[in-house]
Parts: C-alpha cells; sequence; structure tokens
DNA sequence: TCTGGGGTCCTAGGACCC
DNA sequence: TCTGGGGTCCTAGGACCC
C-alpha cells in the first residue's frame, strides 16, 4: 500500500531583512527594507515595513516620503552575505532529514514521509529552535500531503501569531479552514493574470478553487498546470521532492545601467562584462554552452523616449565555456542589434542549451588550442575565487564602467570577506 | 533623477514532411 | 487546378516562481 508523502516547508520569515538584523540587532522591531542591485526597487520588507503599506517591488523613488517619515532602514542587497548565510540554514535543515529539495536562497521543502512514529508538529518546532538558536534566523514551517498544501499551511504559520510559527495540516481536519481563509492569490502557481480570471468568476478562496470543476477549469484556462494545482489542494500529490537539483538549463546575466547611455562602448563593455560572469557561473558548475543569446533595451518606464528592444541568438562553431570566445560571439551579435538612435538602460546574456563540458563535440575544423584555454580559464577562476572576484578580468570589460550601477547603502560581508568581519566593541 | 535579476514550464503557431 | 490531414520539430511569448 502507498503511504501518502509528507513533505514540510520551512521558509525564512522576511529573509534579507532577517539577514541584516542578525548583524545588527537593534533593528529588531523597527521597519527595515532591502533594495534591489540597482537601489530602485524594495525587494524585502520586514513586517513593520509591510505594516506601512508598502508593497513588493515598490520604486523607491514613490515611497521616498513616507521611508525618510518612519524612519525605514535601507539596505542594498548584499547577495554574499544573504548567499552564505543560505548555505547555513540548509546544512542545519539537511540534519532532521536525509531528503530535501533546496527550492530557493531561502525556501527548502524536507521530506518527512518516512517519519511514521514521530510527531510532525513537534519536529518541526525542534527544527525551528534550532535554527534560530545556532543561525540567528526565524523561519516558519508548513507541513502537508502535497508541496501546495505545505505552502498553505507555510502561509498560515507565518501570518497567524496562533501557530507559533508551525502549522501540520496533515490531518484533514483543519485543512477547510486554512484553505477558506486564504485568497486565492496566494495560492502557489495562481498569478495576476488567473487571480483575475478566476475572481471574475467569483472564484475569491483557495476553498472555492479546491472545489470547481475539472472541466470548467480545463475549459477556461486550458492549461494542465492549473488542473495540476487544485488536484493538489484536494490532497492529491502531483509535485514530488527532487532532492537533486537538476542542472540548469540557462544561465542569466543582466543589470540596468546607471544611466541611460547611446554609447556602443558602454555597451561593448557590459556585454563583456555580463559573459564573463555567465561564463564564469557556467564554469562553476561544470557546464558549456554553443548558444548565447544578447538583448539591449532601452526604459520602458520612459514611454516619451523612443524605444527599442531586441535580441539575438548566436550560434558558435563549438561549444564552449571560456570567457573570451563567448564574449568574441556576443559581441559580434551586439553590433548587429545596436543602433546608435536610442539610449539604453539595460542589457544582458543568455547562455542557452547547456550541456556539460564534458560532452563537447569537437569539430574537424576546429584549430583552437582548447586544452590551454581550459587551462587559462583553471587559472583566472581560481585567482578569483581567492582574491575577490574581479580580480583578473579581461580589458574588454572595461575598468572605468561609467554605465556601472550604485549600490550605496550595503552592509559588510561579515561572513565571507576578512577585511568585513563584524566588529565587536 | 529614481522602476531588480534569475530561472522554469507550457502553449500556440509556423515550417516542414509524407 | 485542386487545396487533406496527420505528424514532428522548433521558436516566441506568456505566465509563473522567488
Amino acid at each position: 500500500m502507498n503511504r501518502k508523502p509528507v513533505f514540510a516547508l520551512a521558509d525564512c520569515n522576511n529573509f534579507y531583512v532577517s539577514c541584516e538584523r542578525v548583524f545588527q540587532p537593534s533593528l529588531e522591531g523597527k521597519p527595515v527594507v532591502v533594495l534591489s542591485n540597482n537601489d530602485g526597487c524594495i525587494v524585502a520588507r520586514s513586517n513593520e515595513a509591510k505594516a506601512l503599506g508598502i508593497p513588493m517591488g515598490a520604486p523607491v523613488h514613490q515611497y521616498k516620503q513616507l521611508l525618510k517619515q518612519h524612519r525605514v532602514q535601507l539596505f542594498s542587497s548584499n547577495y554574499t552575505l544573504y548567499g552564505d548565510m543560505s548555505n547555513r540554514v540548509t546544512s542545519i535543515l539537511s540534519k532532521f532529514t536525509p531528503d530535501m529539495e533546496i527550492y530557493s536562497v531561502d525556501e527548502a521543502f524536507l521530506d518527512l514521509s518516512g517519519f511514521t512514529s514521530i510527531n510532525y508538529d513537534k519536529y518541526a518546532r525542534l527544527i525551528r529552535k534550532t535554527v534560530k538558536q545556532w543561525i540567528g534566523l526565524p523561519i516558519s514551517i508548513g507541513i502537508a500531503h502535497t508541496k501546495t498544501l505545505a505552502k498553505v499551511a507555510n502561509y498560515h504559520a507565518k501570518h497567524s501569531d496562533k501557530t507559533g510559527g508551525v502549522l501540520d495540516l496533515t490531518s484533514p481536519r483543519y485543512i477547510d479552514e486554512a484553505l477558506k481563509r486564504l485568497e486565492v492569490s496566494e495560492v502557489w502557481g495562481i498569478g495576476r493574470k488567473q487571480r483575475k480570471k478566476l475572481e471574475s468568476r467569483g472564484i475569491k478562496t483557495a476553498l472555492q478553487l479546491r472545489d470547481m470543476d475539472d472541466k470548467d477549469i480545463m475549459k477556461i484556462f486550458n492549461t494542465v498546470i492549473l488542473l495540476r494545482t487544485v488536484y493538489e489542494l484536494r490532497g492529491i500529490s502531483c509535485v514530488s521532492l527532487e532532492a537533486i537539483p537538476s542542472t540548469k538549463k540557462s544561465i542569466i546575466s543582466s543589470r540596468s545601467f546607471g544611466h541611460l547611455t547611446s554609447s556602443l562602448n558602454d555597451l561593448r563593455q557590459a556585454i563583456a562584462t555580463y559573459t564573463a560572469r555567465a561564463a564564469e557561473k557556467m564554469r562553476y558548475q561544470g557546464l558549456a554552452t554553443n548558444h548565447i543569446m544578447v538583448f539591449i533595451q532601452t526604459n520602458r518606464f520612459r514611454p516619451w523616449e523612443a524605444q527599442y528592444s531586441n535580441s539575438i541568438t548566436v550560434q558558435m562553431p563549438v561549444a564552449t565555456d571560456c570567457t573570451h570566445e563567448l564574449a568574441h560571439y556576443a559581441l559580434i551579435g551586439l553590433d548587429k542589434i545596436f543602433k546608435a538612435e536610442y539610449r539604453y538602460h539595460k542589457a544582458g546574456v543568455i547562455l542557452l542549451d547547456l550541456i556539460p563540458a564534458s560532452q563537447i563535440q569537437q569539430n574537424i575544423f576546429d584549430h583552437q588550442d582548447r586544452d590551454r584555454y581550459h587551462g587559462l580559464m583553471q587559472a583566472l577562476d581560481k585567482i578569483n575565487l581567492n582574491f575577490g572576484s574581479g580580480t583578473l578580468r579581461y580589458a574588454s570589460e572595461g575598468f572605468e564602467k561609467p554605465w556601472r550601477i550604485k549600490s550605496e547603502i550595503r552592509s559588510k560581508r561579515y561572513t565571507t570577506s576578512w577585511s568585513e568581519l563584524l566588529e565587536v566593541t
């Protein structure tokens, strides 16, 4: 007989903000936000900041007054710090289960299916307490027989004080109530468009969605994705745990610029820089590519300016993981789509159709010395790993980088840089 | 002045074949 | 001049996630 699976979703509360608070405990109880790359958007908010009515993704400039008035503490994003804190949390979680899926930087699904003799609620509270004690980060845990229901449980664990940060929905008793108290747009997989469609048909809660007719769902949405979500709400598990992370299919590196530019030289530097970052990520995962896509865009938030956006995919003769080869083809692509009459706001590269570097097909017309390239890339990565990213780089990336964004109020990389350790005086 | 970045999956529709 | 129907493969774009 097949026993029902049991999933626990552990999720760090307001992750980026909580990371900052670990190193500045005086910010506990005060409104704090973390900004996006360009210091342009608000991408994480403490509960106090949420209570002020600041929405996720809000442009900073629209909320300047409110932020100032309530003395909200602002941070530029410090991804090095958050990534390291994330690794520490998952290493603790892995002590509590043999099978775990790291779903995102602040979330993991734990497989508790084999744990037949434990009390899930007590076990989750122990996990929660351990993470708080060892790392200092607050987490919430939801438990259920499907991933989607575990998400529902996690939502209530986080939003209701009564739960104490843990909610177990494995017994059917509270499921209806939990679904009834959840807006349909909060269901995992229901985005803006589907929310509108559902609400226009009177479907406002997760409970109403769960009880919809299968045929109606297919008729309205014409996709199996939503049907799968509904089955999961009914307690039928359709989305399994993926303990082994699948290898990446594409790698993106892109950024908005600090200011608009029409200079081909700026764009060439930017594309060379993004290509170097993407190639570095790719080598780190042991992958290679023979398709690189380049894109450039004007600023869509300035509709009164002439708009242009274009992309091009360049195929290379042989798959490679070598930065200067990739950059060579990326720049050829850029030259083809660049138009001097526009002012550009953003650019990026995407490495597509990734394959293991060990499976590169040779081409008999290829006369490049690939063994030497390989050694060069190894040396480059090693130096940058030991002495800091960007220590050794290609001249094509530029030195002044006038197009680069500012990140002005970043906290220190407390856990990954010897020169930025926390000082206690 | 100022509006993130990095991913995945699914579907529709065109091109092409027999 | 007629203008079928089934199949595959590929790509662009939409929708969603964190």
